[in-house]
DNA sequence: GTCTATAGAAGGATAGAC
DNA sequence: GTCTATCCTTCTATAGAC
């Protein structure tokens, strides 16, 4: 593969990219996408046949990328709460960079469960998970969890992280009327989350 | 107005509703919608006169109920630990019955921010505000609650109802990968959920 | 009010020249 | 690899008969 081919395939992906986030599947249309990298459709089939072999490069590098931003949470060598911290601080620091990410994620999935079973296998996301249960196992004790609901606290977790960012319309609009910033919400939301979440598992 | 009309708009609703709560705005086809009402497409634009005002007017009543649905429990003569058990175990009920609730209105008013505007606004946010923030004055102070953190607390009680509905492929991939089950995971919702928020908030 | 038929436009995809 | 031209289908919306 020469290099303009490499060029003209990841200005395509990108302005796919962009489109898919912006549209989702069912809105976005190729012609924009084209336009948005410069070139015509038929080069967009030349490089990915379909919309939907389009899409699913776009979704599955999201997707990994959303995951992957986790991971690193999961190595580090911190206490349970140090890590609760850590993890809010840097996921919203990578939402507020990256917005419309969540509901991208959460509406297609919706739409397709597919997909996500797909990426999700592919993780090998039980490693993971048998990983995190085992460094802190000893530490549990400690807290108010239990080994049976662990998922409970890390969907809790992801929820109290994800949820500014997919509500941000209801939440800006309710501040508004109250005469609060949408701005401030969010930059007082690590904190709050992390304070939040430690207390509620402390014995 | 004739009792037949009445039944044929009724219809027509009725559907519009289940095929946009399944498919989104943009994936929602006229010509499903007829089939499910039983009727052909030209006798939806003669209700309705387009998508975009059948759209309107199913997506303001779904609004609208889920946020009526809340409001009784402002009502309530509670404590606020009390009215917290109520509001999940009320919420996750509702969610249950209706699970693709969330995930649409999440994602149609973050493709479309001003529907949401113009219902908040016509629902007068404000003033149930005022009368929430009102009840509880004085009971603030026995928890680590401050006036100005209120919208940090009532968006993170949204996040841990709604949240493990938006993400259900997801989170049941997950759990399917470790031997656990996602009713289960719902059943037990309510009440974790309530336990880490009063204990969150706990002095 | 309800139907059939169809207009009119847009979208995804392909053929074929260069 | 890239373009123009175009096919074919699908979709919203309307015209007009009953």
């Amino acid at each position: 593969m020469k290099l303009k081919d490499k060029q003209t395939e990841d200005k395509i992906f990108e302005a796919a990219t962009e489109v898919f986030l912006e549209k989702g599947m069912d809105g976005a249309r190729m012609q924009e996408i084209a336009d948005k990298a410069g070139i015509n459709k038929a080069l967009l089939h030349y490089y990915y046949r379909t919309k939907d072999r389009l899409f699913d490069a776009v979704f599955a590098l999201i997707a990994n990328q959303m995951f992957k931003k986790l991971t690193p949470v999961f190595d580090e060598k911190l206490t349970l709460e140090e890590k609760i911290r850590l993890f809010f601080k840097e996921h919203i620091a990578f939402l507020k960079k990256n917005p419309r990410l969540p509901i991208f994620i959460l509406n297609e999935i919706n739409r397709n469960p597919e997909r996500i079973k797909r990426i999700i296998n592919s993780l090998n996301v039980k490693n993971m998970w048998l990983i995190v249960e085992k460094q802190h196992k000893d530490e549990l004790e400690k807290y108010n969890i239990t080994q049976e609901n662990i998922p409970q606290l890390i969907t809790s977790i992801a929820a109290l992280s994800i949820f500014p960012f997919v509500a941000k319309p209801i939440i800006s609009a309710i501040l508004g009327e109250i005469g609060a910033d949408y701005n401030d919400y969010i930059n007082q939301r690590g904190d709050f989350a992390a304070d939040f979440t430690i207390r509620a598992i402390r014995k």
